[in-house]
DNA sequence: GCATTATTTAATGCATACGCAAATAAATGC
DNA sequence: GCATTTATTTGCGTATGCATTAAATAATGC
């Protein structure tokens, strides 16, 4: 069937999220509405809504007057967005650990990490990447609490903006993987404690290489 | 000076929160957006926009064709936002007593530790729960994680809705401030791992009362 | 009667218009 | 020249109207 006809404002909400990911729309520039209207060819009431909901998302911010700014994201910021989620993916990974999930019910775990060997091998990082994402939003579906959900995945949102600059200038993540395959074997025996702590090794380890990297390259902000 | 006037946009904000947490507008109530606009006196395009922002904390839910819908809150949603608020506090507590801070910092959470006491033997709940408010904004603001402190911000809202239902049938939490002195006292002498486990455990042993309260009087939601 | 289709109703999504206030430019006084 | 005032521009906040489409109701066929 052809795909339902998406509303302006959410086609507001996805282009503008895409360019700024794509740094189409550069992070630290303003914008006007007018001119965002322009370019998305609507009128400015939906973009004012695509708007107001993506700073709510911290993608963004509303300076009446000087317009839209793209937020950049400081080293301190990714540190900042890296606790959260070190936190709230700790907590994710104890809970699923508690939930005494089957060998089913961790399969797509299983998967994604399985996908990030074989990317490896393949030296792909795209696809790498993509299966890391998939690892941890499956892991915090697991944990069960929606609003861990909903903000880990606004935090992941903007790690992913830093990891598109980062990415091809470090080594392969070949011990990542290590890490999920710990947490993973906690989760499936049960081991809340081992589950936790090991994700929170695992983000925090995540944690000092990017933001060492960000500073090693004088990367102010992206 | 006379306050400068606010806008419409925030009018509505605040005037509809408001009205959720004085019960005016019922959790689990549909209101068209016409009706809002009525109920605020102004056109549908601020009320558009501040439940947007409203949906986006999680205080409502827009249903298209339904009307814009107040979230119920269920003891398992209590259950996952007290899980955030402890996962995040704890976080800030631990990284506050990292932080060195001296008494002169530390004056704040001091006073509200105080505040509590002299509500507690007034039996002054509403100004108990307002200092202990107060213990908990400070103690993420010494956190510095400035993302933590809004996302506390927006979970201690819904925290706040059910508590005006749930305090006055518990037993006054004079308990309660034992923790808080604990934490105090590790933030202040640097002790990030005693700060972290106290406050973790003053946030469990809290959402163990409430839940359990919410279950015991059969509050399906609030 | 019941199911299906046609009709009406009405809430929303969006475009548009306008007044106001802030920012900028121009003009005036010193 | 420089500062201060005045004029002008311009972006935003809000109101309003309309087209769209989902829901509700009536109508039709079987």
């Amino acid at each position: 069937m052809p795909d339902k006809p998406l509303s302006s404002s959410q086609r507001a909400i996805h282009e503008l999220r895409n360019k700024v990911f794509s740094g189409e729309l550069a992070a630290g520039s303003d914008h006007l509405e007018s001119e965002l209207a322009d370019l998305l060819d609507m009128s400015r009431t939906p973009v004012r809504e695509a708007v107001l909901t993506l700073e709510s998302q911290g993608l963004l911010e509303l300076r009446p007057r000087k317009g839209v700014r793209i937020l950049p994201l400081s080293p301190d910021d990714m540190a900042e967005i890296y606790d959260v989620l070190t936190e709230l993916e700790s907590h994710a990974a104890e809970r699923a650990a508690e939930a005494g999930y089957d060998e089913t019910d961790l399969k797509a775990l299983a998967t994604a990490i399985d996908d990030m060997d074989a990317a490896i091998a393949a030296s792909d990082l795209d696809a790498w990447a993509e299966a890391d994402d998939r690892f941890h939003s499956e892991l915090v579906r697991l944990g069960g609490n929606r609003r861990i959900q909903s903000i880990v995945g606004m935090m992941s949102d903007q790690v992913r903006r830093a990891r598109t600059m980062t990415l091809f200038m470090r080594p392969l993540p070949t011990k990542s993987n290590e890490d999920h395959r710990a947490v993973f074997h906690a989760i499936r025996s049960g081991d809340a404690d081992t589950a936790r702590d090991s994700h929170e090794k695992h983000r925090q380890h995540a944690k000092a290489i990017i933001v060492e990297l960000l500073n090693k390259h004088r990367l102010r902000f992206l």
